[in-house]
Parts: structure tokens; sequence; C-alpha cells
DNA sequence: TTGACACATGCCTATATGGGAATATGATAT
DNA sequence: ATATCATATTCCCATATAGGCATGTGTCAA
């Protein structure tokens, strides 16, 4: 009964866990595109990018319109938002834009606990 | 010769599409904690708490020091810049601060496809 | 109708889990 | 030395892929 890892499908996180699924994005960003463009700018088979685009069609990550034989698929960003608005709590740790202030509140936080009481 | 899913230890988008390592890392992000504290507040099995912990090691995202019997994990938060940096171009999929530009830019694509030529 | 074109789906394999249970490792206290 | 506390590792299982290949489905042209 064991359990495995979450399937792709669950959110945007596991969706956009694998690179192949990003590049798509990052192709759509720049407006709607059918299937067999992103195959030739891919450079991988055709069934490769359908099962990709039906991942991130099941998290809402793209959407399609019919016309003629060809699937446009468009962009739609907003479940990437989740993803944004958890990692942007973390810039702190690697921007150099909040290195001043978290050297400060490590000096208070040292003067803190080295306070004994003293006015030394 | 099948491929799988890549290794959750690939990289940080790969290690924090589990919720788990996530909430891990959000209790970091307020200090150095050891394992057993992790284990009481994500109220999980200790040696799961162990092997997400490894994994978060493995890609970097945190470090440990050793204090007596205990182990103190701390946040690296380095590693979860590429996620930032890709997510972020798409902030404005969602923003409404980005909706008047968009608006503005598509009501110059269509002005451009309708225009024939005639003033009217 | 027949054929070509554009996609989607089904089947298969090797791999990588997340979690449970038991056990190993390491340090401290007695 | 021994017991105990704190972590890490190992073995196990069911699940979920990503990719390759073959095939099904739907649309348009001749």
């Amino acid at each position: 009964m064991g359990m495995a890892r979450a399937a792709t499908t669950t959110d945007a996180f596991n969706a956009v866990a694998e690179p192949r699924r990003r590049q798509i994005l990052d192709l759509l960003a720049a407006g709607e595109l059918p299937v067999n463009d992103l195959v030739t700018r891919l450079g991988v088979a055709q069934p490769l990018v359908s099962k990709h685009l039906r991942v991130l069609r099941e998290v809402g990550l793209v959407g399609v319109r019919d016309e003629g034989r060809q699937r446009m698929y468009r962009l739609n960003g907003e479940p990437l938002k989740p993803i944004y608005d958890w990692v942007k709590v973390y810039e702190r740790s690697w921007s150099a834009r909040f290195e001043r202030l978290d050297s400060v509140l490590a000096d208070l936080r040292e003067q803190e606990l080295g306070d004994d009481g003293s006015d030394n």
C-alpha cells in the first residue's frame, strides 16, 4: 500500500517540474501555437508533446481552440500564481536587496542574546 | 529503456514539487530547527522527515550543523532563485497590474490585423 | 471514396518515488 | 558497559511517470 510521487496533474508545482513542459509554456508565452509548431521547435516526438500538453491542460496552464485540423494552444498563467506567491517569500534568502536588513536583524539578535543587563 | 520522471534531487523544481518539503522549508524559514521539532510540527513519521531532508540537502536547499546528538537544519533559499526567475515572467498573465497594458497591446494587434488601408 | 495531414491515445518498459516498518548509527547520560 | 535519546538508512510496495512505437480519430482536399 505504498504511495508514489504525486501525479503531475496534481498542481502546477508538479506540472512544471518537468523541463520540457516549462519549455512549452515559454514558447506559448509569445502567443498561440499549433501542436506541430511545438513539435518542430522542441525537436521531440509529436505524441510526447501531446502528452505534455495534456498534463498542462489538466492543471489549467494551457487552453485549446480548434482551428480546422489544427489545435491552437494558448498559455494560461494563472495556475502559476501559487508558485510565485510561495517562492517570492524566499527572495530575501538570496537577493542582495535584503542583505543589509538581514545583517541588521542578525546584529540585533546577537545583541539581545549577549545582553546580561550590564550597561557596558 | 524507458525514462521515468526526473529524480527529486535533480533540481529545486522537482524537490519542492512535494508539499511536505515546502512545509519543511517554511518551518525552517523562521530559523534553525532540529529534526525532532520538524517531526512534531509536521506530525509525520521521523524517517519520512529525514528522507525529505536528505532530498532538500542534495539540492542544497538546507544545510546541517551537528549540535550534540541533534542535527540542526537551516534554510538555504538560493536554489529557489531559478524558480523565482522563471515564474516571475508569467506574473503578467494573472496580475491586474498588467491588465491595462495587455489590453492596449491587444487593441493594437487587432487594429493592425483589421487595418486594410481605408480610413473608416 | 480515398488519401494526406494534424493530433490524441493506448500499450510497454525502466525508473523513481512517498510512506510504513524495522534496523543501524551516533552521542549522551548513568 | 549499558540504556536512552536523536537521526539516518534499508527493505518493501503500490503508484506514477517520460519516452518509444503503433494506432485511432477528425479534418480537409482531390
